[in-house]
DNA sequence: CGTGGGTTTGAATCTGTTCAAGGGAGGTGG
DNA sequence: CCACCTCCCTTGAACAGATTCAAACCCACG
């Protein structure tokens, strides 16, 4: 029942981490994720603090950044671009455990190692800090802890809605969560009619954080344009007419 | 592919939370769980004033003390039995994201309202704080709210291996590894040749954690008994003769 | 001793996977 | 500019693993 092996997902361990354009300490205050990252938390004066803190970098399309069971050294904020999440069993089978974009940490960890990977799916830029250095930065600023909590528990929420996804949703339901949940990453809560997604990711992508292989979410795709849910448009642009029967769907609500 | 109503786990949304046995404030620096739970992080002294804020609750076996979208107006920390914490689909499908026990926090919600229920397996006990009220003991207390940070990030790692399981394993990899996690929360990490399992949680629930049917749970626990790799004794104990065989099987290195 | 919940097993069915093949877009080099 | 290659996506047909439906079993309990 579970996908195995095919061209896509075969255990291509691919190239290695290269972390391009190196550009050093910017400015945090002018940041473009200065009004959603954690560090929206954090007073001016303090920013100034985490900069010096702090190591911009750059991550080409496909290249890994953080190596599943890797040593857990670094923190990273997303400043720009698309990542996967991951977790793969050892033929190869894989699971996006999420896609996270601007704004968004990543690298808690429970032991030393980090329990996951992390590619980058289009240009990706982050904001690195030392393990220690955060370590020290939340011990003197207290209110980036609590950021971080609640982005935690954003996270439990979201990780528990997937859970019943893979756990009980059909296949229709499944890519129909999909596409509503790309909509409401574009638009907030209040979707307007006839809203249009654009997403970087690949069908094996969507296969890969959906349980479901890409032959399945291919013609499960084909399945919601003909009965009119969805129109597909050029380069990974869809439309919704009715994102409430999209979600209607999402939700199990109807077949 | 998913299953969808049978028996078992029909809308039945059952009797309505009893809270019995509300025996109020006892002391803290008593409490089973001062080693383990969120109260490990504070001192005696300021024990003191989390057992003003605390409520001690018994719930009996089935019931739920949490229900879905409800307001999330307390926090719990478990000093007693055995918690599912479960989210439903409208029609009755069911996915239980996980079982929760003694030390263990429950109540992190990201919106006003509670994004999952939790059930009581057995005889449960538990220690109820209002939110105001624990916010203002994090507010007080940092080194809690850092508590509350590592137990979140445990879960969501805990969280990511089961999106793993869901969307990857086969039914043999789940079961397996389901009884391999049962290992691990009763030894530690090093688990002796032979180990035993006793577990309160039905086969329903078993089956509704692993996303399969109460039939494939079954069959699939025969098949792991006629290779050899568990026996089975009275009353949900199960013996391992060979841990490292099953754990081999939970993370996919063999048929 | 009958009743009911939980569990096991069997046979048929079905959803999604596997295997196979073709089409289309983008990039490279002759 | 066009041939060619590669990667991604789509579609079809056969297959398989898990579900569904059905029945029987076991055990605790009244």
């Amino acid at each position: 029942m579970p996908p195995s092996l095919t061209a896509e997902n075969m255990p291509v361990r691919p190239r290695r981490l290269v972390i391009a354009g190196m550009e050093g300490c910017t400015n945090c205050s002018v940041c473009e994720v200065r009004a959603n990252g954690i560090c929206s938390a954090l007073r001016d004066d303090e920013l100034e603090r985490l900069a010096r803190a702090a190591v911009r970098i750059t991550v080409p399309p496909g290249h890994i950044f953080i190596e599943e069971g890797s040593r857990a050294t670094d923190f990273f904020n997303i400043t720009g671009g698309t990542v996967k999440l991951f977790k793969s069993l050892p033929d190869g089978r894989r699971q996006i455990t999420g896609f996270v974009s601007i704004g968004h940490f990543l690298g808690l960890a429970v032991s030393d190692r980090y329990a996951f990977g992390a590619e980058a799916i289009d240009q990706v830029k982050l904001c690195r800090f030392s393990r220690p250095k955060l370590d020290s930065l939340t011990e003197e600023f207290p209110r980036m802890e609590r950021r971080l909590l609640s982005e935690a528990a954003n996270e439990l929420v979201a990780a528990q809605d997937q859970m019943l996804l893979l756990g009980r949703k059909t296949a229709r339901e499944r890519v129909s969560s999909f596409l509503y949940g790309q909509l409401e990453n574009h638009h907030g809560d209040v979707i307007p009619a006839d809203a249009r997604i654009s997403f970087p990711m690949t069908r094996a992508d969507i296969a890969d954080f959906l349980g479901l292989t890409v032959e399945t979410v291919s013609r499960t795709l084909s399945g919601l344009r003909r009965d009119g849910l969805v129109t597909m448009n050029a380069g990974h642009t869809i439309s919704v007419p009715s994102p409430a029967r999209l979600r209607a769907i999402a939700q199990g609500e109807e077949g």
